[in-house]
This record gives structure tokens, C-alpha cells and sequence, in this order.
RNA sequence: GGGCGCAUAGCUCAGCGGUAGAGCACUACCUUGACAUGGUAGGGGUCACAGGUUCGAUCCCUGUUGCGCCCACCA
């Protein structure tokens, strides 16, 4: 017996722990049928469930679960990623918070730090994937940092090494000085801060009553300029081009260039070149040759020590002692960037040297992780030419061989391509995978797979055996995630898995990584798999709040989707996201959502209890082929177009079709109309229809169980096993439903729709003039062709019942006089209601629909009447409005015939 | 500055070259034997604006306005 009310709480728990030991989300590599995959983008170990997972994960899920009742080999492959920056960030705060540091620790302990914090709080996000219902093969998972990723990692990297695609340079880095780490280009935002435009006068050497008026916005870095740039058509300035300044602060001299990189509508029309702390101005340092300088550490403090070096190679006429003060610049070192420029913006100003300063709002770079500002900086790294690795992940989406849904993501994706920079790969991080180069004593690189090999090959380049200190930096998290498609499945290794699983069918993640993850995946799987890692991209949008507004932490928006499963169960979270799941929209989510459509599981639930308590049970034997009565060769008919939709809407991705088009099943056809046109039936035992409907309805509900698993798979699977559909947990692995239709499913479909419309009329008609239900009303029928007359005495029970009539009669004689007419297609129904119902109320009814049903026909006639219509439209259409303007001026004329005779008495 | 998306009922969104749809909300009535987390009926839209193409435009094209996003940019 089902409870009177569902309980997710109860059953969820249990069902999927029983699930899980019943492996019924294995994939089974020696098995005959088709692979399915699908690549779950790895959380983060530290991370917890957030919307955007449950929505990710609940699109996954639903496609996964859809396959595999298709008859797939599905492997939907789950893990996590050590998330570098993240997971060391979560430790020493942990560590601070015990009053350690990471650097007294040193590195090894450090790192047993980590793995021992993984070990006890890692495996978070698992468990909440697994409230969530997601259907993982949780015997295959990985962590990116396992021994088998980590040696595709070494793999790669030296394979990348040897092909000249991966190199050290030395260039401008984005330097988050608060990890003390290089980070890449994606993980920096611009930031507008209201910041200030100072104009500096840099005096004109062998003329230093003259000054050039230098703008900036970065006074602090003064100390590492070594040029200043004009345009060299700007007239103001051409005469000085060549010439030098001297530098306010240490009085060096620094030439006057000419670049197309200057502005002259911005600022003074010079600009200061300082090539370490500028990405622009690098680029013109590197056109002029000029020298290039540090003047910020590694926490952004102001450092002398290459500016020393480099002045010490300088001759002495470059310094002027009148203008320089060794004494303030030496006062600065190991000032942080923010004090620096306070510091010398005073001494600018007490010195006479600040021409003005002026509010200026402007672009800075910040960390998207910690919000530091970050510093472009100096120094040597390790890089990816991702250039090289473009073309084969370009052609790929132009032949649509990876294909992005929406198409629209295409551009996007095309768009980074064509300006891809090269990738900086290193980090200056303890967590991660540790650089597998080594180097000599003269600084020779050795790149190897573990250090015996580099060893080996330092006493050979040495001729004798020579001790090699390994690269302290470990690896952009995102070089392991690249692999993931690949390296999950076994690879550098020829597993069976690798040859059976990849390229794996369908990505399903945010636009928000396209970029740092989806297109890297496609580089690295293009050339070491020599294929596409996935067919398509399915590209979601984002989870807001009710407002539209990005859930963040600090506006304390975010709604969390634990709390959800816990109000409502995993069920109808699952069910909102994907009736909201819209191609290419954002989705905005709101706990009355979810209370909204969780009413859907409800429903499902006392439909199921109405039909176990009229005895439906399954007939494996029954097939709808053999349906007799209209009622149920309807439904099977309605349930079979149902299927090849909602399929149909599965294979386009078109989540919210699926959904809709399940939820109009249930509700609209099978409850409304089904079960209560079967209600009078279930009641006589005797009857020889019941034992029909039974089995129909014992179909109907199964395939609905089967239609739905996907998006809900506790409600589900609970009833199948309930109704002794199969054991618990089967219903996972039964095959999808089939669309079978019954014998004349035209036929029944016009007879039941034409019933479901006269008691609806009826309906309305009484509403309107306000039968109360209670009262049943006679109806007395005119006019009715044969086939009418059939239908409504096979189905004269529930018209009466459901319509609230007393009987239903054929017109003897004359109609009564008064009567409420209402028409159906060619009959005329006579409700005798005279004296009842407010003779005044009813023709002002009939007069409505006679004005509505007047205008439609002037409507169409208006368009037949059109020359160019009638010769230019599609015949088809013609001859479409031609039947429509027939049917309508029948209605209009039996409604003015209803109103003549109602005026008569 | 470059690019993209969106604009349809009070709200959230489908849709589509040929009679404007759903859910929620709203109104009225109903405790009818699965469900009041329910049932029945109803009101509500110049499909942002202006042109164009077409026999016909909410839909296609152009422009305008408003909203949102991405990329670039520390003078």
C-alpha cells in the first residue's frame, strides 16, 4: 500500500545507497552495446553542491539515465580536481588558524598537510552529488592528482617538451603577489576603480627648465622607466624625439621615443615606458631595445635590487646628482606598492615636480581568486604554445565533428582561438603536480619523467654523474583538467576503456570555462588522442536568483540546493531544473519554484495510489495492439505520441519540451481525462471493459514511470517496485518505452476528444451561468447524426457524471420552451432550464458568442476575399481557411438560430 | 572601442510566415468516493518602437530604444 503522501526523505537515502550496491550505474566495458559517455566536469575536492552543480549535474544525470535505459554502455565518469590555488588556500588558513605557516612546514609536510586534509574532508562534494540522485560510476573514480593522472601529466608534459610546444621564457606574467604565483590571463578581471591620473614633470636634460608632462596612473613604478614614449606624428613633441629626461627620483637619463603606442588624445600625449610592470609598455621596450628591470618583489614591494644591478653597468653621466635622493628612494625598499605611491606622490609634490592631479576612473587588473590586485611582473615560466595546438581543435568545430549547442558558442569559441596567447603553465604553488624538470649546476634543463631518467641524462650531457635540483613550481590546475577525457580512461596505457569510451559523447558545462577547460580538452585530446574528447558541447546557462541576480556569497543570494532536497526532495529540484532548462537561458530559481512544480511529483503519486486502489496491476502479457475500447486505445495513443516527443525533445537537449511534455501527459490527459472517465468504469466489478482498462492503465503508468526515471528517479522507482513492475532498483536499467500505437487510433482519438469537448462545453455553460454543481441538469439532444448518437451511449455514464447531467434524451417533439442551447459540432444540446437560470443572463451568453463567432467569420472571409491571397497562397492554406470560414459561419448560424428562439419565448 | 544575446499575459518563459500558448499569480464556484500540494470555469496580450520584404509579419530584413553578458584597455 502506498502512503497517502510521498516522503522523499525517507525513501531517498536508502534507494540510492541500494542503487550504488546494486551497481545499477556500471558501466560494463565487455558487454555488446554501444558506449555512451559522458566526462563530469571535476569539482573541486574542497568544494560543496552549489546551484550551478545541481544544475550541470541534474542535465547530466538525465541524459545518462536516458541512454542507458536506451540500451547503452553508459559511463558517466566522476572525480575531482586538487584545484592548486583553491585547496592550498583552504590548508593554510587552516594552518593560520593553528598559527602555522606553510614555509616553516616546509614542502613535504606541507603536502602530507593536504593529502591528510583531502582524505578527511575530500569526498564532500561526492556525497552531495549522491543526495542529488546523480547516477556516477562511482567505481571508476578519479582525482586528478592519482598516480595514474599524474603520469599522463609527467607524460604530456615531456612529450610537449620534446616537440618544442611546451618552452621556458622570460616575459611579463600576471602576479598575484598575495599567492606569491604567477596566474593565467583567464583568471584575471578587470576591475573599474576610481583611481587618479597624476601628471608628472620629467625635466629635459642639458634644459632642465623645460619638463615633459608624463600622465600616469602608476607613479610607484617611476623607478623602473626607462623611456618616455610619443607618438611620433605628434607635433608637440617631434622636436624632442631622441633627446633624453631625467628621472625626478634618481636622476637617470631615459631617452624620448617615438611609438605608435602612444595616444596623443590620452593624458599629456607622453607616456612613461616601463617595460616590467606594464604588458604594453613591455612590448615597446622590447621594439626599442630598452632596458627592463623589476622594481616590485614578489609581494609587490619595492625592491632595488635589479634597478642596482642595472645602474651599476650604467657610465656616470647618466646620473646627475642635483636631482636625485638616494636617501628617500633607499627609504622605499621593501615599502608595499599602495604605500610606495603615497610616499613618492608626496616627495613628487614637496619636491615641485607634480604638475597636477586629477580623478581619473580606469580598468585594473584583479585576481578573479582573492581579489588582489594583480601586478604584471617579470620573470621566467613555463609556457604552452596553445598556437600549435589550435588548428586541429578549429577544424574540428567548423566540420561540426564537435559540435556546440547553441550553435551560438561557436563564434565565441573561434573567436579565442584566432588571438590565443600563450599559456603560462607554472605556478609558484606546493599543491599540484610538481614540474618534471630538473637543472644542472650551469643551469642546463633536463626534462624527464621521474629524476633517475633526468639524472641519466645530466651525466651523459656532462660525460660524468652530476647532482640536478628540480623546478620548485607545479602545474596550472587546468593542465591535469585538460587531460581529464583521456587520462580518467587509463591513457598514456591502451585500455580497453580508452578504445571503448573515447571520444566520449557529450560536455555538459557553463559558458564560464569554455575557455580554460572545453577548448583545452580539445587541444590535448586532438593531439594525443588523434580525435574530438566529445561530439557535442552542451553549453547551460547560469542559475540566478528569483531576481535574475548572480548568486554570489557576498549579496547572501544563493540559494542551496542541499536545503531544496531537504524541503521538497531531490525530485522536484530535479524535475524544476529541467522544466527551466531552456536552450541558451539563464535560469532564475526560487524555493516557490521548486514548491511549484513539486505539485507534478504529487500528482504522480495519487494517480498511482487511485490506480492501486482500484486493482491496476501490471499485465506483462498485455500488449496495446490488442486494445479494444476507444478510452483505451486513446490513451495508449496519446501515450505513444507522448513518447516519441518527449524522446525527440531528449535528443535536441530541449530539457523544458521533455518536461512539459511529460508534465501534459500526466496531468492534462492521463488524470484529467483517463482516470476519471475510467472512475465509473472501476466501480463495476462486472463489467467486461474493467479488466481492459486495468491493464491499459497498468501500461500507461509504467510507461510514464519509464518516461519519467530520468528527470525523477526516486518517485520512480519507488512506485515501479511498488507496483510490482520489478524489483527495487530495476527500473534504472529497463528499457526506454516505446512508442507503440493501438489498432484505429485515429478513430478513438476523434471520439474521445469529441466527448472530453461536449463535457467541457457543458461545463462552461453552466459555469457561466452559474449552475450550482449540485444541481444535475437533463440535456436533450437535436439534431445528432448517427455516429453522435452512438458515441454518447457508449459514454453516457461519464458525461453524467462528469458533466453534472441527469440524463441525456433524444428531442421528442418540440424543444422546451427557454431551453439553454449550447453546439457540438452538429448537434445541438438542449439544457431545460427555463425558470432556473436568468432568461437575460443567457442571451447576453449566446449574444457574446455569437459577437465572437461573428468576427472570426469576417475575419477569414476578409481573407478569402483577397484577390492576391487566394492566388497567391499555398492551395493548401486556401483551401484550410475555406473549411475554417464554413465551420465558422455553422457555429455563428446556429448560435443567431439559439438567439432567435430564445427571443421568441 | 569590438562582439553577442534578450525584449510575447501581473511574474517566469515557450512558440511561430497563416485564428497568440503554458506554468505561476488573479477572480468565481466546488470538501464529487487519488490528490484542497485538489477540481471546474473565467478575466488578462497593439507579441518594445519605426520602417521594409510578403497575398499575409509576433515570426524574416534594416534601423531605434531599453536591459544583460563577453572580450580589450592601469597615460
Amino acid at each position: 500500500m502506498l502512503n497517502k503522501t510521498f516522503d522523499p526523505a525517507a525513501i531517498e537515502g536508502h534507494l540510492y545507497a541500494l542503487w550504488e550496491s546494486q551497481q545499477a550505474f556500471s558501466a560494463r566495458p565487455q558487454g555488446e552495446k554501444k558506449p555512451f559517455t559522458i566526462m563530469i566536469p571535476p569539482p573541486n575536492v574542497t568544494g560543496t553542491l552549489h546551484m550551478g552543480h545541481a544544475l550541470t549535474m541534474t542535465l547530466q544525470d538525465m541524459l545518462i539515465r536516458w541512454r542507458r535505459m536506451q540500451g547503452y554502455d553508459t559511463l558517466w565518469q566522476p572525480g575531482t580536481d586538487h584545484a592548486g590555488i583553491a585547496t592550498q588556500m583552504v590548508v593554510e588558513r587552516h594552518l593560520a588558524a593553528e598559527g602555522q605557516i606553510r614555509q616553516a612546514m616546509g614542502r613535504e609536510a606541507f603536502i602530507q598537510r593536504v593529502w591528510q586534509w583531502k582524505e578527511e574532508s575530500g569526498g564532500g562534494i561526492t556525497r552531495q552529488l549522491r543526495r542529488l540522485g546523480a547516477s556516477l560510476d562511482w567505481s571508476r573514480e578519479r582525482f586528478t592528482m592519482d598516480e595514474g593522472l599524474s603520469q599522463a601529466v609527467r607524460e604530456v608534459f615531456v612529450s610537449l617538451y620534446r616537440e618544442g610546444i611546451i618552452y621556458r621564457d622570460r616575459r611579463l606574467v600576471n602576479w598575484d603577489p598575495a599567492f606569491r604565483s604567477a596566474i593565467s590571463d583567464l583568471e584575471v578581471e578587470s576591475k573599474e576603480i576610481a583611481g587618479h591620473l597624476w601628471t608628472i614633470r620629467y625635466p629635459l636634460e642639458g634644459e632642465e627648465s623645460l619638463s615633459i608632462m608624463v600622465a600616469t596612473t602608476r607613479p610607484e613604478t617611476m623607478l623602473g622607466d626607462t623611456a618616455v614614449a610619443v607618438h611620433p606624428k605628434d607635433a608637440r613633441y617631434t622636436a624632442f624625439i631622441g633627446r633624453f629626461v631625467r628621472l625626478p627620483l634618481t636622476g637617470r637619463r631615459i631617452p624620448i621615443i617615438a611609438d605608435d603606442y602612444s595616444d596623443p588624445e590620452k593624458g599629456t600625449g607622453v607616456v612613461k615606458i616601463t617595460p616590467a610592470h606594464d604588458f604594453n609598455d613591455f612590448e615597446v621596450g622590447r621594439r626599442h631595445g630598452l632596458p627592463m628591470f623589476s622594481v616590485l618583489d614578489e609581494e609587490a614591494c619595492i625592491t632595488l635590487e635589479e634597478l642596482e644591478d642595472f645602474e651599476a653597468q650604467e657610465s656616470q653621466e647618466n646620473k646627475v646628482d642635483g636631482l636625485s635622493d638616494p636617501g628617500f628612494v633607499r627609504s622605499l625598499v621593501g615599502v608595499s606598492r599602495e604605500k610606495a605611491r603615497k610616499a613618492i606622490v608626496a616627495w613628487l609634490e614637496e619636491k615641485g615636480w607634480l604638475e597636477k592631479i586629477e580623478p581619473h576612473k580606469h580598468q585594473v587588473p584583479h585576481a578573479v581568486r582573492g581579489g588582489t590586485v594583480i601586478e604584471p611582473r617579470l620573470t621566467t615560466q613555463w609556457y604552452c604554445d596553445a598556437q600549435k595546438l589550435t588548428p586541429a581543435a578549429v577544424e574540428a568545430v567548423t566540420t561540426r565533428r564537435t559540435a556546440f549547442i547553441p550553435k551560438q558558442w561557436e563564434n565565441t569559441f573561434f573567436a579565442w582561438m584566432r588571438d590565443i596567447q600563450p599559456w603560462c603553465i607554472s605556478r609558484q604553488l606546493w599543491w599540484g603536480h610538481r614540474i618534471p624538470a630538473w637543472y644542472g649546476p650551469d643551469g642546463h634543463i633536463f626534462v624527464a619523467y621521474d629524476e633517475a631518467e633526468a639524472l641519466e641524462q645530466a651525466a651523459s650531457h656532462y660525460g660524468q654523474s652530476t647532482p640536478l635540483t628540480r623546478d620548485e613550481d607545479v602545474l596550472d590546475t587546468w593542465f591535469s583538467s585538460a587531460l581529464w577525457p583521456f587520462s580518467t580512461l587509463g591513457w598514456p596505457k591502451k585500455t580497453p576503456e580508452l578504445a571503448r569510451y573515447y571520444p566520449t559523447d557529450v560536455l555538459v558545462t557553463g559558458f564560464d570555462i569554455i575557455f580554460f577547460w572545453v577548448a583545452r580538452m580539445m587541444m590535448m585530446g586532438h593531439h594525443f588522442m588523434d580525435d574530438v574528447p566529445f561530439r557535442h558541447v552542451f553549453i547551460h546557462g547560469l542559475v540566478r536568483d528569483e531576481h535574475g541576480q548572480k548568486m554570489s556569497k557576498s549579496k547572501g543570494n544563493g540559494i542551496d540546493p542541499l536545503e531544496l532536497i531537504e524541503e521538497y526532495g531531490a525530485d522536484a529540484l530535479r524535475f524544476t531544473i529541467c522544466a527551466l532548462t531552456g536552450v541558451g537561458r539563464d535560469i532564475k530559481l526560487s524555493h516557490k519554484r521548486v514548491e511549484n512544480y513539486r505539485t507534478f511529483i504529487t500528482k504522480l503519486w495519487n494517480a498511482a495510489r487511485f490506480c492501486e486502489m482500484n486493482g491496476v496491476v501490471p499485465q506483462p502479457d498485455f500488449k496495446p495492439e490488442q486494445a479494444q475500447s476507444a478510452l483505451c486505445r486513446w490513451i495508449l495513443a496519446e501515450l505513444g505520441s507522448t513518447i516519441c516527443e518527449a524522446t525527440k525533445a531528449l535528443e535536441n537537449y530541449r530539457f523544458d519540451d521533455y518536461a512539459s511534455i511529460c508534465y501534459r501527459f500526466v496531468w492534462n490527459r492521463f488524470c484529467d481525462w483517463f482516470l476519471e472517465f475510467a472512475k465509473p468504469i472501476f466501480t463495476e466489478e462486472s463489467s467486461p471493459e474493467v479488466t481492459e482498462l486495468r491493464a491499459v492503465a497498468a501500461y500507461v503508468l509504467g510507461g510514464v514511470l519509464r518516461l519519467l526515471q530520468p528527470v525523477i528517479p526516486f518517485v520512480t522507482d519507488t512506485l515501479w517496485h511498488s507496483f510490482g513492475f520489478g524489483p527495487q532498483a530495476s527500473l534504472i536499467n529497463t528499457a526506454w518505452v516505446e512508442a507503440i500505437f493501438p489498432p484505429q487510433a485515429e478513430e478513438a482519438c476523434a471520439e474521445c476528444e469529441h466527448i472530453i469537448r461536449m463535457i467541457t462545453d457543458i461545463r462552461a455553460v453552466r459555469s457561466e451561468l452559474n449552475i450550482p454543481p449540485a444541481r444535475l441538469v437533463p440535456v436533450i439532444c437535436r439534431d445528432v447524426n448517427p455516429c453522435t448518437q452512438a458515441r454518447i451511449a457508449r459514454w453516457e455514464k461519464a458525461i453524467l457524471r462528469m458533466a453534472r447531467v441527469s440524463e441525456i434524451t433524444p428531442l421528442k417533439g418540440e424543444a422546451p420552451r427557454g431551453a439553454i442551447q449550447l453546439v457540438v459540432n452538429e448537434a445541438t444540446l438542449l439544457l431545460p432550464l427555463a425558470g432556473v437560470v436568468d432568461i437575460e443572463a443567457e442571451k447576453a451568453r449566446l449574444h457574446k458568442e455569437h459577437a465572437k463567432a461573428l468576427e472570426e467569420v469576417q475575419k477569414t472571409a476578409k481573407k478569402l476575399e483577397n484577390e492576391n491571397f487566394v492566388s497567391r497562397a499555398h492551395p493548401d492554406i486556401v483551401q484550410e481557411m475555406r473549411d475554417r470560414l464554413k465551420n465558422q459561419q455553422n457555429v455563428c448560424e446556429q448560435l443567431k438560430t439559439a438567439l432567435a428562439r430564445l427571443q421568441a419565448c
